[in-house]
DNA sequence: AACTACATGTAACTAGTTACATGATTTA
DNA sequence: TAAATCATGTAACTAGTTACATGTAGTT
């Protein structure tokens, strides 16, 4: 359901569009919150049916103008404060570490390396994402960094994991 | 579809019944890839339909026992060594920290308070089932360990970020 | 005889994906 | 006037969840 809340979060700072939300999820919201076109046009239907949102404007080409309501407020305030995260529960690469006896070993070693080097690569890439987002400002971007961080972090540790599972495996 | 890839890799050791492998999941694969009930038995009788498994053996109370085919074998390698792991795409617990400057900063530094807490709570937790899995043996529990591992460095990660990023918002 | 564990199956629902469809306005 | 961009909507499908349903075999 956070699809929900992460359009709540974008149009407690103003109205929006679906067309521009989409954007928005695009540039920002893209790694932590991936949204499809469809998926966001419907699910906007749904907020302003259940009265989260609601239109304010209609403009050219069919274009309608979203904002929150006061319970659209509210429930964003309470899944912000009050409802407990998800935790990651699917993991598809730590899956693939249950099964390694069923290759040989080179290959478990070689299947560990791809994960090692795409780790370092993904860092390198944040890096450079995060010094494009150093000449924005803006909340989301202040925010959007301390994020970001969170990224790297993440990448180091599974490149530095695969690289300290992969001495493991020659016992 | 890995739901269908777990099953494959815990049959590669050996047959077994939808009930057992069940069990299992719920016992070894619950932390990277939890499957409930009814997912199971329906993924089973496609995954026959589709070649990669057979019903070997009928025992008492309906209980069919299923065993890889050739083909499924061959599915478990390419998956193993071909198919590129999934990105982590959907985090909420970041979504949340984009939209951090919506509470007071009391409400801010909470929330990552509580989530710094719960990691700390959650690294203990991993620590007490390595202490229990060191008695047990065999590849799963082997492997079982290198996950771990990562688990224990992931809510390290999670508990430390949140300390850094709790201190960040005093600026 | 009652209880527990074994064992499978099905229905209704939610979230998310890809692909298709349509049309209006702006810009080169 | 052609192309790009703006803007929304819908259909078909996949994966996963919760709840319901049913019956058998072994244990106390």
């Amino acid at each position: 359901m956070s699809l929900r809340h992460a359009v709540l979060g974008l149009l407690s700072s103003g109205p929006s569009s679906g067309y521009d939300l989409l954007k928005t999820f695009e540039a920002s919201l893209a790694n932590v919150w991936p949204a499809t076109q469809s998926q966001l046009y419907g699910e906007l239907v749904k907020m302003a049916d259940a009265g989260l949102i609601e239109v304010i404007a209609e403009g050219p080409r069919g274009r309608k103008e979203y904002a929150v309501t006061e319970a659209g407020r509210a429930e964003l305030q309470h899944w912000m404060t009050e409802v407990e995260p998800e935790r990651l529960r699917r993991h598809d690469m730590l899956l693939r570490v249950f099964f390694l006896n069923r290759l040989t070993p080179e290959q478990a070693r070689d299947y560990l390396r791809r994960q090692q080097d795409r780790s370092a690569q993904l860092y390198a890439q944040l890096e450079k994402v995060r010094e494009g987002l150093r000449a924005e400002d803006g909340d989301l971007a202040r925010y959007g960094d301390v994020a970001l961080e969170w990224g790297l972090r993440f990448h180091a540790l599974n490149r530095d994991w695969a690289e300290w599972a992969s001495a493991q495996l020659k016992d």
